[in-house]
DNA sequence: AAAATATGTTTACGAATGTAGACTAATAAT
DNA sequence: ATTATTAGTCTACATTCGTAAACATATTTT
């Protein structure tokens, strides 16, 4: 689960399961994803698959199958950010707050959320 | 310059031209990655191509063709966090402050560094 | 039993990516 | 003038991705 590629269209489904907190099945995935993506049933399917043979979820059989993430969302997000880091901000997380405090779209208060979320984070 | 999908061997393209400052020919951006990327000269031009064709980068003729991004690092920089921000912590850079933290890579400094930062960045 | 439905696997297909060879035009060296 | 070198464009080719239709199989309806 080192150094797996996850596909934009992958997360998806994963998501959905993260989410779930449970096994699911594909046409539950589907119904979930439905708000937001309106994929065609053997698309769900296809992803699945992508992501059996990636070794990031399992399959479980009942009457049908059920699949669960095999990776945590919160170690995969880690991993994640931290490429992000190096990518961007040669892994210096001081570069990547302050181009947070740059962007103009945060508001005051999520800037003064954050500050106060580092002073009590470490005191 | 909005929605332009940039592939990470552009993106050594676009570094290299953002970390010289000023134009350079396929020559000087192949020699200057050639500490990291051995790619082929025609590997280069394609890039190069690719990215032209993009928009983001201008070329200029002199004895030999010179290249110059169109996009600041900061901008391109700013959105992909954002996108970043969006795709794993549904905007919310507190959530991100705390994925940092959480993160054990980060040195009982980095956190103090970036706490600091914090409370001077807005007082 | 025949027909319809549901579930899964295989195959497909165009766009993007990483990587570069082939080919061409221009310039320089012999 | 002939040959070699350079700089650029065009073509290529395997892999991944997004998206799904075709096909096979099992199960349920009629």
């Amino acid at each position: 689960m080192k150094d797996t590629k996850i596909s934009d269209a992958e997360l998806e489904i994963l998501e959905t399961l993260w989410a779930a907190g449970e096994a699911l099945n594909a046409n539950e995935i589907r119904a979930r994803l439905n708000e937001k993506k309106d994929w065609e049933r053997t698309t769900v399917l296809t992803l699945i698959r992508r992501l059996l043979d990636k070794g990031v979820i399992a399959q479980e059989k009942r009457e049908v199958y059920y699949y669960t993430p095999l990776v945590a969302r919160n170690d995969y997000v880690k991993e994640e950010t931290k490429s992000f880091l190096n990518k961007f901000f040669k892994g210096n997380a001081k570069n990547l707050a302050a181009a947070l405090i740059e962007d103009e779209d945060l508001s005051r208060e999520d800037i003064e959320e954050l500050r106060e979320y580092f002073r009590e984070s470490f005191r």
